[in-house]
DNA sequence: TGCCGGTCCGAAAGCGTTTTCGGTTGACTC
DNA sequence: GAGTCAACCGAAAACGCTTTCGGACCGGCA
């Protein structure tokens, strides 16, 4: 019970040598049926575990991989972390390897992490995520020849491996869906296409005009930051216009959640005037007046494809070009986005305005 | 670049022996000032990174610690995790330990989880969270004699190590806040007593009407699931009392954000008629109508507190039971919380009553 | 009988560190 | 000038596993 049992003792125990029980332990097939089924047993009787460190040492392999979190700007409070880290971990456990945490403080910091992984490689492969438009860390790590994949492409995601949502088709099919509604005047509120997401969700909701064979409008495309006020303000913008908009896709919930209140502030009510539909799955969302409609993307079977897509790579098993893949949000029905001129029909409505 | 340079390499290079280079870099004192420098300039230049496994092997430490996630009952995207894992990782990547992630999805996999770290050894210490009252893992962990401490006591964390938030303080306060304020009648949405933070927030609350000369008035003291709609439900019930109270501890911001709700479709506004304090400290909170005053608690030096006792722990300079601390929350100020009788005053009113 | 080809297992050489234990210097004492 | 004591450094044994290489043994075939 004190001295953890080594292979020593399973083989003095069977009269075998430790490296046949290693061999039956891993299933070699130059040991026979008969001496891995006793070797197993032992094994678990003796509540064997390899040590890790060993195994590692001697097979150079190291069955770890780490999950880069993003650098934490300011107080974001990303709410997807936990989910997408719980997906990974699980999938990674189910196969005997390792998940670790890297925190990097700050860009350079970032860099340090890669450069001392690339030396040491202690851990096999990296997760990122948050990537941008322009994002270096592509270069670095294949320059430094580290196995990756980013949750999220980038421009430079050239033939990287990544697994992202289809931020463009989400948007194609949030537009397509306010004009099944009845909606002519549907405008964007986007983010800095600094980030590539932000980048692609406008392309979809261009795309998914033209396909609902409306024109954009001038003055429909507004650009602001990923916050409540940023929504609050473009909001603003665009009601100021002289034919504002009867409808609009937003870049992301809390931007949503700012042009609520603006369209609030003019008297109007979200969902019955304006429509509005935002991006994320924020439970909170479901919780606003009226609730918020969204689109919302599955995050632990990201996290635990990611994994999987790294092992293969990590492996040697598949390059990093043939492992990129698109995953689908859907859309999630509250109360914000209704047919044009119809009101507030569905759920619990407004009792603010009584 | 291929090969990465090991002890050999500068060995060879400055004429020395591996275990000289060795005891020089991690500053024994048994090496002259000048041979440290010596060694410590060529492996600075060689790009040396020690092997990990190697010297976990060698020196019997795994210098890992792992994280235990709180088990997914359902689509809890617990918010916090993200900053209390960036804290712990930080702390850690500075001391050159590593953080680990486990992500059991059932207690029958945590209690596997637990045996085999118990066995392989190959994680010196876990943190664990999300407590509850009764918390059998304390035993366990005692039991299989895995150094650990916990976010949260519990009423089973006798002399283990523990970080806590002072939830009883902060509702102390938080009531005393509503009576400074004017409040008299002061009802408590609370949580169930399975979780021990539920319990000592009333406790909390009871304390402060204590100090505050105020009784407890029958039918004050809710509980309730934590969810938007028990919440809802709770203050429906204070609502229909004889006498409803003019303010509510809330054992939750999403348990606030459905009590909020409740005021409304009873005709009231919420911090107008009835004062209102969440907690949590949730970003969301800020971006409702009035926005939601809250306690918060400080969570990334939370974690790096954490990784630093339980570090001390597990190197021995410790023990568990002089690990046993407790943060504070601090209120934030927003707009649900105000002077009895006085209506909305501060900050982006209510406009939806016009 | 002799040879061949499988089948199964043991010996031993790593993997790259850490750490204990002596041993060799040189300076200092008496 | 012999003895003492630091101050430094090298040799070598771990640490617990993996993996290559042979070797023993057995049946079958010519």
């Amino acid at each position: 019970m004190e001295e953890p049992t080594g292979l020593k003792v399973i083989a003095e125990r069977l009269n075998l040598s430790e490296s046949t029980v290693s061999r039956a332990l891993n299933d070699y097939r130059d040991i026979s049926a008969r001496t891995k089924a006793r070797v197993r047993d032992a094994a678990e009787e003796l509540g064997y575990e390899p040590n890790t460190h060993a195994r590692r040492l001697a097979s150079g392999k190291s069955d770890t991989i780490g999950y880069v979190m993003p650098i934490q700007d300011g107080q974001l409070t990303e709410t997807f972390l936990g989910e997408l880290m719980a997906g990974m971990a699980k999938m990674l456990a189910g196969r005997g390897w390792d998940l670790m945490v890297l925190a990097p403080h700050s860009p350079e910091d970032e860099l340090a992490m890669f450069k001392k992984i690339a030396r040491a490689r202690h851990v096999s492969g990296l997760i990122i995520s948050r990537t941008y438009s322009d994002d270096p860390r592509f270069r670095i790590l294949q320059d430094l020849e580290i196995p990756f994949v980013s949750h999220g492409r980038s421009n430079d995601s050239g033939n990287a491996a990544w697994l992202d949502v289809d931020n463009e088709l989400a948007f194609v099919e949030m537009t397509t869906y306010l004009a099944s509604l009845g909606h002519e005047r549907i405008a964007h509120i986007g983010g800095a296409p600094v980030y590539n997401f932000a980048r692609q969700r406008a392309d979809g909701w261009k795309r998914g005009l033209k396909d609902a064979g409306l024109k954009e409008m001038a003055g429909y495309a507004e650009s602001t930051e990923l916050s409540f006020e940023g929504g609050n303000a473009a909001m603003k913008r665009l009601l100021a216009l002289e034919k504002p908009p009867t409808a609009v896709c937003c870049v992301s919930d809390v931007v949503a959640i700012g042009a609520m209140r603006a369209i609030r502030d003019a008297g109007y009510l979200p969902g019955r005037e304006i429509s509005l539909v935002g991006y994320d799955g924020l439970e909170i969302g479901s919780l606003l007046d009226p609730p918020l409609t969204t689109m919302s993307q599955p995050l632990q079977s990201a996290g635990s494809r990611l994994a999987e897509m790294l092992i293969t790579i990590v492996e040697g098993k598949s390059m990093p070009s043939d492992n990129q893949e698109l995953f689908r949000a859907s859309l999630v029905r509250r109360g914000t986005a209704n047919p044009l001129g119809e009101g507030v029909p569905e759920g619990r409505s407004t009792t603010d305005r009584q």
